[in-house]
DNA sequence: CAATCTGCGAACATAAACGAACATTTAGAG
DNA sequence: CTCTAAATGTTCGTTTATGTTCGCAGATTG
């Protein structure tokens, strides 16, 4: 049989590769790095290659042996103890982003694991009147007594905690502060920030619009990340705090506009 | 569910051992450590490693001869903070209270370390819908996949994630729900029941008229405290849950009523 | 009490998986 | 066509997972 693949070279590029991979994962739950070799008829070191970068990408979650489903641990234990390798990251660019923030001043804080890192990091601030529709960052900001936490009401997500829908926009809306500290799902090469929830977008053009100045947060992974919902433009933003330089078109399209990027 | 006799001839890898482990666990319970070597054919002291990393990420708990599910997550972890007064009569009232709800059932739940206390004993019950105006309990409660969590909104309270106010009244009137579950910070003589804040109490009474029915948790400590804000009286209620005989002159006053009264 | 059994952990050995560096092939631009 | 950059293959030293052996501690039994 073998003689035979010179009549069909079913040279599989990289790109449709690492595409077939992610699907296999989300099928079977797990692959092992030998059944990817022996799918795709290429080393190992190549499949190692591709998992590497996938799981960098945040796509899939690496192990000994092969990998397995992306982070959709959305199981048991809130937050306090993974180190989700994309989590000191995150920590990092908060750490940054709250050097922007002064005391004495009023923020909305939007849904999402990066914006309850900036909670977290807010913890040394004083002072502060938060908005927020994102039961843990009020859980985590509640511990500051000097600190005005105002929740928005409805229906909380098992999920991540977020609260979202017609009723939390009308809410939002009633305020206008400083800053609006919002995460995104993902950035394209036009600078279209973009998200995967309808109503959880809506309330975070709220907040943007609401909201005197706009950081935004986005660890690398984001950066190329299709996602269906369009939030807004990186030009709607004052600045993007980020951990790695973004794509060059994405980088030219930011240079463009107005907006600051802070690389932390 | 497909049969597990199956005979593997490749090895699985040490994630999904790791992942099939927490799975066995959690649904019986309880695994010895001799029939994971049979299960998946490997030594004892590999099964013994795996426990024990799994141990010390917190996901099960190692017993002698085997490992058996953690320690429910929330208890644990975020209250460390809470005041600690009359806990194990609160626990246990609480206890009790739980056993006359049903599942599938919907619930208000009041402002309170006591009804935080109902919030973690409902934690096994199944598929509930909870309207409440205290971030504790929707914390706590959110860790159940299968419950509805509503919060209203509105400024939170430091002091105990209370959240009060003429909006969160309204809200709270937008919704009708099986039971109530409220705290009193006291009980007078003459069955009167009391507390310090008047927003509070407005939405106490919202969440009791309502509601189908009405359970009031107070511990002893509760029964002849005076208070300046008049809520309603016992007659107001369906069953009082407390851990001690109410004094002569109150109990009197509830035996004149149709309240059923449960001591735990 | 001693003898024995059982589960446990430490230490070591081995095979598989891994990553880094380098070589080779392939794709696309000039 | 050549040239270059990216992708892939190859090699080799290192790390990880697992098996194996042995000694220890607690429980049971004679």
């Amino acid at each position: 049989m073998n003689t035979e693949n010179v009549t069909t070279p079913i040279t599989i590029p990289q790109s449709q590769r690492h595409e077939m991979i992610i699907n296999l994962i989300k099928k079977e739950g797990f692959v092992t790095t030998e059944a990817l070799v022996q799918h795709f008829k290429v080393t190992p070191q190549t499949i190692r290659r591709d998992l590497n970068e996938l799981d960098h990408q945040g796509k899939i979650t690496r192990h000994h042996g092969g990998a397995g489903q992306a982070n959709s641990s959305i199981e048991n234990t809130h937050y306090s103890e993974r180190q989700h390798h994309l989590n000191a990251e995150k920590n990092r660019i908060a750490a940054e982003l709250v050097r922007h923030i002064p005391n004495n001043s009023s923020l909305f804080i939007d849904i999402g694991t990066s914006t309850e890192a900036v909670a977290r990091a807010l913890l040394n601030h004083r002072n502060l009147k938060v908005v927020t529709n994102n039961l843990h960052v009020a859980a985590i900001l509640l511990s500051r007594e000097d600190f005005t936490v105002i929740i928005a009401g409805g229906e909380v997500r098992n999920r991540d905690g977020g609260i979202i829908g017609e009723a939390t926009r009308d809410f939002i809306g009633q305020f206008c502060m400083d800053f609006a500290i919002t995460g995104i799902s993902g950035i394209d090469m036009d600078g279209n920030l973009l998200d995967f929830d309808y109503h959880e977008v809506r309330v975070a053009q709220v907040m943007m619009s609401n909201a005197r100045r706009t950081f935004t947060i986005a660890d690398h992974s984001k950066f190329g990340r299709n996602a269906m919902i369009r939030l807004g433009h990186v030009a709607d933003i004052d600045t993007l705090f980020t951990d790695a330089q973004p794509p060059a078109p994405l980088l030219e399209q930011i240079r463009r506009t107005n907006t600051h990027i802070v690389l932390c």
